[in-house]
DNA sequence: TTAGGGTTAG
């Protein structure tokens, strides 16, 4: 059939094309006598809008008759009108190519932006191009911005190039937006990735770092533990004009703190103070107080806690946590609450990490119903248990066969909307319910993280695997390993080790060999597709082959 | 945009 009945959309669209017609005329009109008044451009704008969503394909030829009236701002307009990315993407490139509309460079920021924030950033980076082609090219705020919508959409890699791109187009960027970017990065983990652009950005003449430039790089390669990298930048940074402050050289102290060379922290501290480098403060002894109490040494922790008091620097909230938690860990419980105790009558409130630590102690000491007395304490003081805390109360309780408890704060713990459970947790107690011979309890928990989407580990699996071989149940021991194995959780040499051992004992030769092949991955007639694509799981392959 | 604190098992 040649003819047909036009549909609803279409009839609508001849509607609007025969209104647009009229107004485009009057338009057109009033463009002669004068300026286009805005309700009559807003009105061709949005049948314009209106015209393109119904009938995308043939919007070009439907258009054409109205050509008179489309400026670079009506386009504009109509552009920003459409409901999606993907729209304002075909309506732009429409009137670009089939109208000749020379789209400003706000109408292309606009573009850009939409497309980043709609995760389409293959068009938004070819938008990038095609908008330097057309003649805008980017000033330095223009690069920044659009650097900045990539990196608040996620992209760092994007919005580095962009950045990268400045001596192409002539332009400064602010060390601020590099920065941001870097920070961004090595909050990430990405050291190196920031280190390399950071590298990159210096050797170029459109950009000039600044003292935070330094600190942010500083500060990444201890996250690494590469003190004595982030010393060489320390000492590269007056060369391009950057002067240490506090926060350099606190950086510095707590990464030497950190990485046990707390005496080497503390004599920065010393020299910092005698030498007169810039004016240490509560953060930086902080650092050589924490310092110490990981090494336990509550002495030193607390001589330079007495010499920071006595030179007038006022204890803060951290300070007082870090001792608290040092003599906790010290098992030294009476001068943690001496410490509490000074907090509070300083006018210092305890938080959650105050009150953390003393159930932490307390628990470690043994002392579960103190440690359930400050449990108590903390909901009086409005204060919410965080998984920091659940975790130290959870595995105490497991570490004193106390399952129901702990499944009874682990139940309190699901049902919290705001934290979100991690495996380790689950782990105490499904390994304490595996070990008294509650499988079913375990098998239950196991079943609700997986509707949590917290991920089991492989300490959940061999926990499972090794209570249903405890109690002879093989057949679902190996139905664990077998799951554990199809989700991509690669068994390591103690889950096969401790499987095969149990098989072996129970007389079940012929399944070891089943397991092994299961094991390697050659278990041809399992379907592993799956886990053998993941990532986590082809990189513990070898890990696999060690324990046979 | 940069500095100090608390959880981890088979």
């Amino acid at each position: 059939m040649l003819l047909r009945a036009p549909s609803y959309p279409n009839v609508l669209h001849h509607h609007l094309l025969s209104r647009l017609h009229l107004a485009t005329a009057t338009a057109t009109s009033t463009a002669a006598a004068g300026p286009a008044s805005d309700a009559s451009d807003l009105w061709i704008a949005k049948a314009i809008a209106t015209a393109f969503l119904l009938s995308p394909s043939t919007a070009s030829s439907g258009l054409a008759p109205f050509l008179p009236a489309l400026s670079p701002s009506v386009a504009f307009v109509a552009v920003r009108r459409l409901p999606t990315a993907e729209s304002s993407l075909g309506l732009f490139q429409v009137t670009r190519l089939a109208f000749g509309v020379a789209h400003s460079a706000t109408a292309y920021r606009f573009l850009v932006a939409r497309l980043v924030g709609s995760g389409l950033h293959e068009a938004a980076l070819k938008m990038f191009d095609q908008m330097a082609s057309d003649g805008h090219s980017p000033d330095g705020p223009c690069l920044e911005f659009f650097a900045n919508s990539f990196a608040e959409a996620g992209h760092l890699d994007a919005a580095l190039k962009l950045l990268a791109r400045a001596s192409e187009f002539n332009c400064r960027v602010r060390g601020y937006t590099f920065n941001k970017l870097m920070s961004l990065l090595v909050g990430r983990n990405r050291v190196q990735d920031a280190i390399f652009s950071f590298r990159e950005q210096l050797a170029s003449q459109f950009f000039t770092p600044d003292t935070c430039s330094f600190n942010i790089i500083i500060k990444g390669l201890c996250r690494l533990g590469d003190i004595e990298g982030a010393f060489k930048f320390f000492k590269e940074m007056r060369d391009f004009g950057c002067t240490p402050d506090t926060v350099t050289h606190n950086i510095l102290v707590d990464g030497l703190c950190q990485t046990k060379q707390v005496d080497r922290g503390h004599e920065m501290l010393r020299r910092i103070q005698s030498d007169g480098l810039c004016v240490p403060n509560v953060v930086t002894y902080t650092s050589v107080i924490s310092g110490y109490c990981k090494l336990s040494k509550m002495e030193e922790a607390f001589e330079v806690f007495s010499e920071m008091i006595g030179l007038g620097i006022r204890p803060s909230r951290v300070t007082y946590n870090v001792l608290i938690d040092g003599f906790g860990k010290a098992g030294d419980m009476p001068s943690a609450v001496s410490v509490y105790e000074r907090m509070m009558v300083c006018g210092c409130p305890p938080d959650v990490v105050t009150f953390t630590s003393l159930i932490g102690g307390y628990s470690r000491s043994e002392k579960l119903d103190d440690a359930s007395r400050l449990w108590n304490e903390m909901g009086q003081r409005g204060i919410r248990p965080n998984a920091y805390t659940f975790a130290i109360v959870i595995s105490s309780l497991c570490k004193k066969n106390r399952i129901s408890e702990a499944s009874h704060f682990l139940k309190e713990l699901s049902e919290r909307r705001d934290i979100v459970p991690h495996a380790f947790i689950y782990n105490f107690v499904i390994d304490g319910l595996c070990k008294v011979g509650n499988l079913d309890e375990a098998n239950m928990l196991l079943l609700e993280m997986v509707e949590k989407r917290c991920s089991p580990d492989k300490f959940t699996f061999t926990s499972l695997i090794i209570g249903h071989c405890m109690r002879g149940r093989m057949v679902e021991a190996i139905g664990l390993f077998r799951k554990m194995v199809a989700i991509g959780c690669a068994p390591d040499s103690v889950t096969v080790s401790s499987l095969v051992s149990c098989l072996l004992k129970a007389g079940l030769p012929n399944e070891v060999n089943h397991i092994m092949l299961i094991a390697s991955g050659r278990d041809l007639g399992l379907d592993i597709s799956s886990s053998k694509e993941s990532p986590s799981s082809s990189g513990q392959n070898p890990d696999i082959s060690v324990a046979m």
